[in-house]
DNA sequence: ATAATCTATGACGTAACGTTATAGTCAAGC
DNA sequence: GCTTGACTATAACGTTACGTCATAGATTAT
């Protein structure tokens, strides 16, 4: 038995534009075509729609869709883990979220605005989730699976909205300590004084943070875009500075 | 004290482009510009700035930000709670959706592939709280701030995965009892009965759901096209009828 | 047979930028 | 005072996953 477009498209849920669209960038062609030119799916067709719809809800786009299903030995389990790690900081992204419209409609509801510190806060926090969420993958590779990265994933894991809301005041503390000193050099004691407290920081907040870690989170500062925009949002410049910062630290513990 | 475009974007932490492009839409014009026809903004910029990455992160558009910021007068709090209402839902979401990769791990783990049947079921719940996300406010207005409402949000907070499954399960075999029993017409005897069954199934599951609620709902059924397209899934064409048999229905017990 | 419905193929529109490409501007070092 | 490097500008096409016409032929129902 075959089916046309709209029988089709109502039995998935989807448009017809999009059954065209499949067709189009060869994600789902259908079986054979009627003398007049009509798609005509069969069941096998339907079973890969559904496939491609269910790796689309877990937030796959079309390409890798293809991908995965027209590579069988395309390994599965690793790509739904590593897509998993990436839902759960996108649920845990969407509660602070959450928590902050909250706070937001209380604020409202006194009369008070919430003042552009505290946004800038819930900002900034939820920016590093989203650079964890989309750099937990390289971040493995580099690390590995050590154990220092599944330590930080476990403390993490379980901090609550006050938690976070006191590592990233430290944090920003620290940064701001730097960035007040970056004048003097990377290697002025004052800076390298907040420099062994943001190792210390990171440490008790995180997982044990070897020198060979530290030095390559320094890298990571500058190497990744992403981090140095972070980062220099509180001075522009300062991920270039610390990173040399930590070097220097590292470099005085090693020798 | 002015700053130029990397300057902010670098703080901001987003791109220079961006800059332009907001420029461009209107969206955040910068106080002053150069000679040189540079870009010069100022701290009021900066706030500006925040306020639009905040509105952002909560997921509304660049128009809907701007909105939201040119009209002091804007109801924000009303926005905010209706953002809040698809949040939830989105949360929601994600949570079924890490279950199902979960579960499609654990599948390839012990080498048996999740088959079409759990594949169809993990769609359609996810597509159903789409439509719920979606049409909460249309839904809200249609049926009011009522108690049935309310009462339905409840229950719906508190299921857990297990109990959706069961709910799903049931609503799915009285659909197909209804699909199976079209040709026999909308008044017949046994479509009568299964719509019976629907009626108290939203009854016992969602809200005390009376002739006039669920007459509503048959019009749904047909009016919104995702609506039709989610039950049209089971068999074409099975909304329309299904609208009929409720209209019937009803129509037996109020006359 | 005629109307209603479905099908096909373009082809432009959308959102929020990314990405060249081309050209002018500014501060620093020689 | 001039080159160099970093920065700025505008313009315009690329991206993703389709939505939305527009036009025209095919099928189905009455």
């Amino acid at each position: 038995m075959h089916y046309k477009v709209k029988e089709v498209a109502d039995m998935a849920g989807v448009s017809v534009r999009t059954l065209h669209h499949y067709d189009q960038i060869g994600l789902l062609k259908p079986e054979s075509v009627s003398p007049a030119g009509y798609r005509l799916y069969t069941e096998k067709d339907l079973e890969r729609l559904q496939q491609i719809l269910f790796f689309k809800e877990l937030g796959f786009g079309l390409q890798e869709a293809k991908n995965i299903l027209d590579n069988p030995g395309f390994d599965r389990k690793q790509a739904l883990t590593a897509h998993r790690e990436l839902l759960i900081k996108k649920k845990a992204r969407l509660e602070k979220i959450i928590a902050s419209v909250d706070e937001t409609i209380k604020s409202i509801k006194g009369g008070i605005q919430m003042n552009n510190q505290e946004m800038f806060k819930v900002f900034d926090m939820s920016e590093i989730e989203k650079h964890q969420a989309k750099y937990a993958a390289e971040t493995r590779q580099k690390y590995g699976d050590t154990d220092a990265y599944k330590e930080s994933m476990q403390k993490a894991a379980k901090y609550t909205k006050d938690d976070w809301s006191r590592i990233m005041s430290k944090s920003n503390e620290i940064y701001q300590r730097i960035a007040d000193s970056m004048e003097k050099g990377p290697s002025d004691p004052e800076v390298q004084e907040a420099v062994a407290q943001w190792r210390q920081h990171i440490t008790d907040n995180f997982y044990n943070c070897t020198l060979e870690i530290f030095r390559g989170l320094g890298d990571l500062y500058v190497d990744d875009d992403r981090f140095t925009a972070n980062i220099d949002k509180v001075k522009p410049g300062l991920a270039k500075f610390l990173r040399e910062a930590m070097h220097i630290y590292c470099d005085n513990l090693q020798k």
